[in-house]
DNA sequence: TTCTGTTTAGCCAACT
DNA sequence: AGTTGGCTAAACAGAA
């Protein structure tokens, strides 16, 4: 059973779509919207392997912002100078990864006009997300660690503060893991639900579902310390203590991703690294209180740590 | 000139 | 088998 090298990534593909990869770009940074060189950067930072053929996959990934309904274009306002527009999520895209796998969705975004979530004209998605990004921006300057959450459209439809986007991050880690066996591992949303599998996996990873050792009361604060090493906030990796082992689903099971919880696809990412593999009872934790790794590949070869980093925010 | 954004088309694979 | 979604290529226009 080969394991995951310090270059697995390199070689692979990342089992994520262009939109599943745009999405966590774009859900990592505080103003949840980026421009185009900042996807761009975002992505290669994190997966090598798009650090080659650029003018390959950025020419798709560029397709896919136009294409997809779940992208919005936000105009750069006259004290943003430079090129390109923002990109933002579409706040009613819906959980389009509901099946688990970031590969393919089960049905495509679009907005409909009936839809209740849908703004009226297209602008107002726009001028609605660029308010949403002020008011975080104007959370960090007064220094203050608990930003507004991104809410829903102010279109007379609420939804609960506690809203988080289906493509937040804390939302795409924290996701049904089907087994290439068929085994399936729910989120934690999902046992807290009445899953049985909870107590298994209490029991097999007993650090990572302690609420002691996750503050689950701490607000998501979006200090540059809170970041790890990948760009993702690192309190978005625990979400109210519900980490969980959840892993993208390749649609192709990869010849390393065998049934077993220590037997994970060796291409998911470090900072997905509350994963079974990583996180497995025979792990090491040898994680020191210091801060996340300082690469990525580092985090792959030592995932402790980034938990530590998690752990201890 | 380069980058960004849009659109069309074809192919392939997963899903129903 | 038909449908749908994702990837790739390409052409084109507009902005920086």
């Amino acid at each position: 059973m080969p394991r995951p090298g310090r270059n697995t990534y390199s070689d692979q593909k990342p089992p994520y779509s262009y939109i599943s990869l745009t999405a966590m770009a774009i859900q990592s940074c505080p103003e949840k919207m980026l421009p185009l060189s900042e996807i761009y950067k975002f992505i290669m930072d994190r997966f090598p392997y798009y650090r080659e053929n650029t003018q390959r996959w950025q020419n798709s990934l560029r397709h896919n912002l136009s294409f997809n309904d779940c992208f919005i274009k936000i105009p750069r306002r006259p004290d943003q100078p430079g090129k390109g527009s923002f990109w933002a999520l579409h706040p009613s895209c819906g959980d389009m990864f509901e099946n688990g796998s970031f590969l393919r969705r089960r049905k495509r975004f679009k907005v409909m006009a009936s839809d209740p979530l849908a703004p009226s004209k297209p602008s107002d998605a726009a001028h609605y997300l660029q308010q949403q990004a002020k008011l975080r921006l104007s959370a960090l300057a007064a220094g203050g660690t608990h930003l507004p959450q991104m809410s829903s459209y102010n279109l007379g439809v609420s939804q609960p503060s506690t809203f988080k986007h289906p493509f937040a991050i804390e939302n795409i880690i924290a996701r049904e893991y089907k087994m290439p066996g068929g085994l399936a591992f729910s989120t934690m949303q999902s046992m807290s639900a009445g899953y049985p599998l909870h107590n298994q996996l209490t029991t097999a990873w007993p650090h990572m579902y302690s609420t002691s050792v996750i503050d689950t009361a701490a607000p998501i604060s979006m200090a540059s310390s809170d970041y790890s090493a990948y760009g993702m906030p690192i309190k978005s990796l625990c979400h109210g203590g519900q980490t969980l082992p959840a892993i993208p689903v390749p649609i192709k099971p990869t010849p390393a991703s065998v049934p077993g919880l220590s037997a994970l696809p060796a291409h998911i990412p470090a900072f997905l690294s509350n994963s079974p593999q990583s996180l497995s009872p025979t792990s090491p934790q040898t994680a020191t209180s210091q801060s996340s790794p300082a690469t990525p590949s580092e985090a792959l070869t030592n995932p402790a740590s980034a938990l530590q980093s998690v752990a201890v925010h």
